[in-house]
DNA sequence: TTCCTTATTGCAACTTCTTACAATAGTAGA
DNA sequence: TCTACTATTGTAAGAAGTTGCAATAAGGAA
């Protein structure tokens, strides 16, 4: 709850205002570690700033992530996750079992060099999700 | 309209019936040859077929999917959009106009050998999504 | 053809997500 | 401090997507 991290810095860093409500969603994505819903850190960061509102929640977390403090990964049939930017790394999910592998992004550095010289995009270095199955749902 | 292509077979080997409702979706998603939002969908087969729902496009979209007579694209921010799965490849999208490029699935090839043996996942061979700048929105 | 089984669909209610616009409150500068 | 500017938020309404369950109809067997 009463937490020493401060996440203003980060916030005026990218010409953010510091709001309780920004606040409140960083401290609850902190806290839990990994991938949340837009629900769950609603339900969750409301818990300390019971005046938040749904559209809040959404319209943060979007920025947040276009300006690189958050991460948003696609897990399946339209569902988003947001989590702390914080290491660099990409998912495998299972779509059968929704089984999920974090693997580096070292083995992609050729594949990208490749892409952005024959088409010009910049890639993000950051969240590509892979599907397929898991070792357990393949028989 | 009255259109030559009959899905019925594509249908019948995958175990699923051969219903007015798949078949018009079917052939909705055939004449419009990119990527159409569920809604789209149901916009669009619901001229061919007026009594056709909201929850059945949604569950057929989802089914025709998981059995590979289609594929799902994530475009951002949590929306999908389905095509008649035939060429394998893989998109490219700017996060800030949404301009999108299709990549041939072969320079992942050796990516996909080194995921699967380190995992023992059996990954998909198509429509991964990369995100980007475009060459536009890089100034 | 008719009957039977059950996959598929429609219905109704619900949850999640989005949008436009007015009210609020950070923050820079006087 | 106080003020002014405007980014950010809340409100209210609507759109999109989901769920459980009862009704329907596709396809196999007689
Ligand atoms: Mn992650
Ligand atoms: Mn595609
Ligand atoms: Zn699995
Ligand atoms: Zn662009």
């Amino acid at each position: 709850m009463t937490c020493s991290i401060n996440y203003a810095p980060r916030l005026r860093a990218q010409g953010l205002r510091v709001t309780p409500q920004r606040n409140a969603i960083l401290h609850v994505l902190h806290h839990s570690g990994g991938h949340l819903s837009p629900t769950q850190v609603y339900e969750r960061a409301r818990q300390e700033f019971p005046s938040l509102t749904e559209p809040t929640v959404y319209r943060t977390l979007e920025d947040l992530a276009e300006k690189k403090l958050l991460l948003a990964a696609h897990v399946g049939n339209g569902k988003i996750v947001y989590e702390l930017a914080e290491t660099q790394h990409h998912h495998l999910i299972c779509h059968k079992c929704g089984n999920t592998v974090e693997v580096d992004h070292a083995p992609l550095e050729l594949l990208y060099h490749q892409f952005e010289s024959s088409t010009g995009y910049k890639l993000d270095s950051s969240h590509v999700t892979f599907f397929g199955l898991c070792p357990d749902c393949q028989s």
